[in-house]
DNA sequence: CTTGACTGATTGAACAGTCATTCAATTTGA
DNA sequence: TCAAATTGAATGACTGTTCAATCAGTCAAG
């Protein structure tokens, strides 16, 4: 959990070593037992006991239930955040970057579905406080994607397009992973997803030297 | 409301008209209380009082609270049904057709943002049961995009692609526009975004004939 | 007409249960 | 020994649902 992440949400305990632990521990039940049931229907008592401790101590280190629920969806974004830099760190070339960006953000979906349909349903649940740390990280994330494409249409490779459109539908194909997979899981992996959605996604917008890069990419 | 969709809810009463009325006052009580602050923060009593009857009613007319959430969500479902259906009928050309359902489709979002945003927060507090009676009428709508997106293979003006991902993308892409307003109505309005959208999402997969086609369209 | 019994519709207070939060008491560990 | 950490029972507020009581409309009898 980022340094940042932790000053939003104010702790009774000092030791930091303990904050740590003890919110890890929450964090790790709530995402399970919210991301299996939602926020309204999961009592403290149910995370206290998933996370081993008692409901009373979960007050020493979170404010109230709200509090949970926001290091919850913090905690998902930053995951995303480290994924998709990660992914797109080990390419050079700009289109292999933005399609390795597109598959980790997939990926983390994939690996998250509940907690990524969790933030759909949870998100206005937040007062407009609390909003406002999430959409902060959103608009960070979105601007790692903004840059990974203009990088491609420095490079020529995309036609003059809206980045910020085509940032969010980049992320919402990758959110409509999670949101639809009772539909897609009959019909793709995800391998197969990224590629057919990227595929779609790009494909009008590239220009011919894009159109030439993209049949060199490397896709699994 | 669709007679189907009656009888998906028994009532105590009998008076089929009567059934209209009331359920009519409730789900559209329900619809602004629940639109503004989901399913769980709304109290049965707030919904009654806004609806302009007794508590106790409610429950001759639904069996229990997520009844009437079930009919909220099938009420706004049929609406898009029929707007989107209303909208391509008027067109014969199958692109313009394509298009005109997914700017209807954009229109009726607009006009029930709240709505969209409940049913992506929402789904999930249904039971097996009643989620089965929304994901049949969301199939309904899928089919009523794809006939569409077919019409336009078929007359050769589309490339070969996946009809059913395609249509996943153009519901979701309309969903967008509820689920990310906040992103999006600094720089669109309803009419900019549907082109830009239909554009993104079209222009990699028109045939040459397509591309000609296009070009015809007649968009606002 | 008027009456009054009957039916179905409607009310809203009461019930039973739930749950976030608090805090006095206890444990831990240095 | 003491401060910090932890427990978990108690609190108080809230809410979905029920149901005894009331109301409204109908209509047959007088």
């Amino acid at each position: 959990m980022s340094k940042k992440t932790k000053d939003i949400v104010e702790a009774q305990v000092e030791n930091p070593d303990l904050i740590d632990k003890r919110r890890g521990q929450v964090v790790a039940a709530a995402i399970k037992l919210f991301g299996a049931r939602g926020y309204y229907t999961v009592t403290i008592k149910e995370i206290a006991k998933e996370a081993g401790i008692s409901p009373g101590l979960i007050y020493q280190y979170f404010k109230n239930k709200e509090d949970v629920l926001l290091l919850v969806l913090l905690e998902r974004l930053d995951q995303y955040a480290r994924d998709v830099t990660a992914a797109a760190a080990a390419e050079r070339r700009p289109l292999a970057r933005l399609y390795a960006a597109f598959a980790a953000y997939c990926g983390v979906v994939d690996d998250n579905k509940e907690a990524t349909i969790l933030a759909y349903r949870s998100f206005r649940s937040l007062d407009a406080d609390r909003r406002k740390h999430v959409l902060k990280r959103e608009r960070d994330i979105h601007a790692l994607l903004a840059g990974y494409v203009e990088e491609c249409l420095s490079a020529g490779q995309l036609r003059d397009i809206d980045v910020d459109l085509i940032c969010s539908q980049i992320a919402t194909m990758a959110h409509a992973w999670a949101l639809q997979s009772w539909r897609f899981d009959q019909q793709y992996d995800l391998n197969g997803y990224v590629r057919a959605s990227f595929d779609l996604l790009v494909n009008g917008v590239l220009t011919g030297a894009g159109k030439r890069s993209a049949a060199k990419l490397n896709i699994p």
